[in-house]
DNA sequence: TGTACATCAGTGAACGCGCGTTCACTGATGTAC
DNA sequence: TGTACATCAGTGAACGCGCGTTCACTGATGTAC
């Protein structure tokens, strides 16, 4: 191994202050956002609370948009990691403790990043627009991989796509087939259907509570919030016939 | 009854003239937010698009949030128009189908006026914030008890103290109790805890649809909402206990 | 190892923009007598 | 009915503000030879 590779591989002083540079920035940016709101975030504020110049930041981010990018793209991140850190540490427990564990850390995260959460599934920002990425963004993706996998524990493909969701019509079937393909096996229609109506369920409630809309409610939005998750797990589950006898369920 | 008397009564043309302008403002502003969307909002915009300076405005509003008051109050008061209407409409159908009525309508009014939605339901405005007025608006708790009204058609107030939503705390009990006056009765807890996990349901596939975060089920949008509605009144009314024989139900 | 050049992080100065709000004023409408 | 005064809708001019972005420049870091 030359010199040169090594160049290649370790970072120079520069490319490390750059690094460090940039972190600094995006953490700025986060600051900014959750002490004077969202929709105070500006180059110059970020610039500003570091104690640079504005111009400066034009030398790590081409504009005001690339700077939001990332700011976004690292709120999913940050949620998709709670979730999943959140079901790991419950691993050992039922599925439907899991559950309960991922929706209740979706609410938590929400509540406690109110700013950031609007980021995400506020109204869409100024004249920002996100750059379109395909369906969903990859850590938006894993989340609802997360929730996926702990409320269909127990069921198996066939049993799910014989879920009760009445009629789906078949082009919306044809339309989901492909949507939710998790390793090998695909995630049928009907599970698709009843997972967006989770999914829904669950952000209605937390993003009600996280934007002050139910604030009559006090300090038992955290039990509502159980209860119907609860519920709606129960439900979800009475929706999916039960197991034909001898064929073994998956894990 | 003497002149002065019909003065109080029969607007001048100053009055008349003003009550035109205030509408012809609220009006503009809300063109505004629909083509140019609700980030663009700015008294000098309103102003400009009615062909005024805008220190004219400052004769009608005080300042800039007054007339978000105004915008949100009559968001809501809409919104609130359009699904007790389509209720209206359905007077003959049984309660579920008046309930997908109203639940369709929510739907539809998100989708058609997603600014003003938007202005109702997403983040919290720039420096806006809104006057405190109680729990909610009386708009809100119009539609509130329009939803309450179908979801919960046929049960008696006893049946609805009885529905299943496991534990409720004491604590929460008491808190729910005094919140659902309506007419001479009261909404029970139980029933009042699922009437705002419905209400997060319907919400959350909305806002979610709305603010486009689902762009990728395409056109499919309304079958699953729909879907999922339907499942969602049928869970519920399972979770209230059947009448117990000899009592009549309410209407 | 030293030297010439390229790259990069940062600054100072400036641009043009739209915003909410205030002030002093004019002319029309309304009111008291 | 006419006159004196008060109220109100509107304008012109201006305020101070924060914003995104560009340009020309300086000094430090990195690279080729």
């Amino acid at each position: 191994m030359s010199g040169d590779e090594y160049a290649t591989v370790l970072p120079s002083l520069r490319q490390r202050r750059r690094a460090v540079a940039i972190q600094e920035i995006v953490d700025a940016a986060e600051s900014h956002i959750v002490e004077h709101g969202l929709h105070a975030l500006s180059l110059r504020a970020v610039a500003r609370s570091l104690g640079m110049t504005v111009q400066a930041l034009y030398h790590y981010f081409p504009n005001r948009d690339a700077l939001i990018t990332v700011l976004v793209a690292k709120a999913y991140e940050d949620l998709a990691d709670a979730v999943t850190e959140a079901v790991g540490a419950a691993a050992d427990e039922p599925a439907a403790l899991r559950f309960m564990a991922a929706a209740e850390c979706y609410r938590r995260w929400a509540i406690t990043h109110v700013e950031r959460f609007q980021l995400l599934y506020g109204a869409p920002l100024r004249h920002y627009a996100a750059p379109a990425e395909g369906p969903t963004t990859p850590a938006m993706r894993r989340m609802g991989e997360v929730f996926q996998r702990e409320m269909f524990d127990g069921f198996t493909t066939a049993q799910l796509a014989a879920a009760d969701t009445r009629l789906l019509s078949p082009a919306l079937r044809a339309h989901l087939e492909p949507l939710f393909p998790h390793g090998p096996e695909t995630l049928p229609p009907p599970a698709t259907a009843l997972l967006l109506s989770a999914w829904g369920h669950m952000h209605g409630m937390v993003v009600l509570e996280a934007f002050g809309h139910t604030s009559f409610i006090g300090e038992h939005q955290a039990e509502i919030f159980h209860m119907a998750m609860r519920d709606l797990l129960e439900d979800i589950h009475r929706r999916i016939p039960a197991q034909p006898v001898g064929t073994p369920a998956a894990t």
